[in-house]
DNA sequence: TGGACCGATACCCGGGGGGTATCGCTGCCC
DNA sequence: GGGCAGCGATACCCCCCGGGTATCGGTCCA
């Protein structure tokens, strides 16, 4: 099977529709056609079901979607760690390091002055990135090393050290009549009146329904909550950086939260051997 | 990428000669050493060094090698998985569980009992193969699921459930001197007089140099112990099912062996996810 | 110094991937 | 109900590229 014909077969089944794959592929859509009905017949199965007004994935078509997409993202890493790996040997070595945005702000710079101070320290790339994308960049080799958080993100399929662990804080506008409270508990925020707690977007980027307003990213979520829209459980290192506006209680039967760096597995280099290591000792 | 330039790549790494490489490809040598400078042209990198007496490989080329075969494994897992899928759709839905040959003896039949139990149970098909195989039966497609035994097996890359912990005993031949002993620590068995420890094969296939026998499987292995060739020291649960001429001591500070349930992160199928809890729950 | 070895180059051929034009089917709507 | 719009499949053509053979150029060794 080649990449070609993946790529093919994942845009189709992506969309949905041969014109638009076509489309999106930069090909006409005859040749599309074809390649499909080639890479069904060399397998011996069929992919997709097209009754000429609609086209459905069959059971071995969205197996075929699931697995392509993650084969095509390795494909993409070797790619990428390659032509980075030869930047590195002309004098500019190189790890990308990815978080979400706002979170481990105090964790982070700590680990890159104590990697830093390292003999043979390289230079590190920060990547700052929305939820739910880090796996992403990690697995199609645009980031080497991530910094995650458990139970938020998922680490499957990545090599993983655990670096520390901290409790929760429901966060709110600085005059919110329970901000004088020692401690919560989960069903006292949970329906919070008038504070719904905000949806993120899922891993197809669409938004659950639900009552509360749509975020994307931390910033846009602490400007909610100022403005009095919305509430949430966030890890306590948050408060070191929290705004004059908002205020912070702990929620006492809130999940730990693990802040864990993952790395591919296979793709374990001198570099990043040291990074893990200046991590660990933290 | 295409697959194709991966595939001609790591023959050419692998092989560090571009004649065996094309032999191997099934394809003369001008094609190949053309693709290769191909590839290198469109990554604009340098993967090989040939100074017509010998090939070596780049930093760069390095990389790629490591990434390629992962690459090329989760494109040969895509092909695999999605047959299987298309058999499956045609009545014979199918799990492939592969461990050790000769490992987990009393856990599998337990494990494979309690699953066949279950509503929606599916056929599973279990594969024994050598020990350091299983990963990449896994990672290729070749099979489902694995019992892992952490420490010896890596997990990662893979989503795992713990599923029992136990000590280690040494297995000697019947008439040892030691076999009276109620326990004995790991300084009493690792420089047996005529017993050294087998040598096993690495990734790569070769083996280590040092004193004791080369073994490949289980059997092998007990056959050379009640020769009085080498002893080893195995998971505890090989008691059961130890043949007469054999007997074993507890090692009291071995580690401790912990079975493990493994399996692809991005492909948890119903009868997949079916197989872990009933695992889960033994 | 000549021959063996090995990768690169030159040159040719055929298959297949890509294009345009068009067909055939199916809902939909006036 | 017939025409039409939308969509995937088919027909047909071109030319690029992957594969082959023959040969070259450099290097090590006898």
């Amino acid at each position: 099977m080649e990449t070609r014909e993946l790529r093919y077969f994942v845009a189709v089944a992506e969309e949905l529709h041969f014109g638009r794959a076509a489309e999106r592929l930069g090909i006409a859509q005859p040749p599309l056609s074809r390649a499909i009905q080639q890479l069904e017949r060399r397998l011996g199965v069929a992919l997709l079901k097209r009754n000429s007004r609609a086209v459905t994935l069959t059971e071995a078509g969205s197996v075929l979607l699931r697995e392509g997409r993650a084969a095509l993202d390795a494909v993409d890493a070797a790619d990428r760690r390659t032509r980075r790996a030869a930047l590195a040997a002309t004098g500019h070595p190189d790890l990308v390091l990815v978080t979400k945005a706002g979170a481990s702000s105090e964790l982070l710079p700590k680990l890159l002055d104590a990697y830093a101070a390292e003999p043979g320290a390289v230079t590190v790339d920060v990547l700052l990135c929305g939820p739910g994308e880090q796996e992403r960049l990690l697995r199609d080799g645009r980031a080497d090393v991530a910094l995650l958080h458990r139970p938020f993100d998922s680490t499957a399929g990545f090599d993983t050290e655990e670096l520390c662990t901290e409790g929760q804080v429901v966060v709110l506008p600085a005059g919110y009549h329970l901000t004088g409270r020692a401690h919560l508990r989960m069903a006292d925020v949970t329906a919070l009146p008038g504070l719904p707690m905000p949806r993120w977007p899922g891993a197809d980027g669409a938004y659950p329904d639900g009552p509360g307003p749509e975020v994307r990213d931390h910033a846009q979520l602490l400007q909610l909550i100022a403005l009095g829209r919305a509430s949430a459980v966030l890890p306590e290192s948050c408060r070191a950086h929290l705004r004059g506006d908002l205020a912070a209680v702990p929620v006492l039967d809130a999940p730990a939260v693990t802040t864990v760096i993952a790395w591919p597995p296979h793709s374990r280099s001198r570099a990043l051997a040291g990074l893990v290591r200046a991590a660990t000792r933290l």
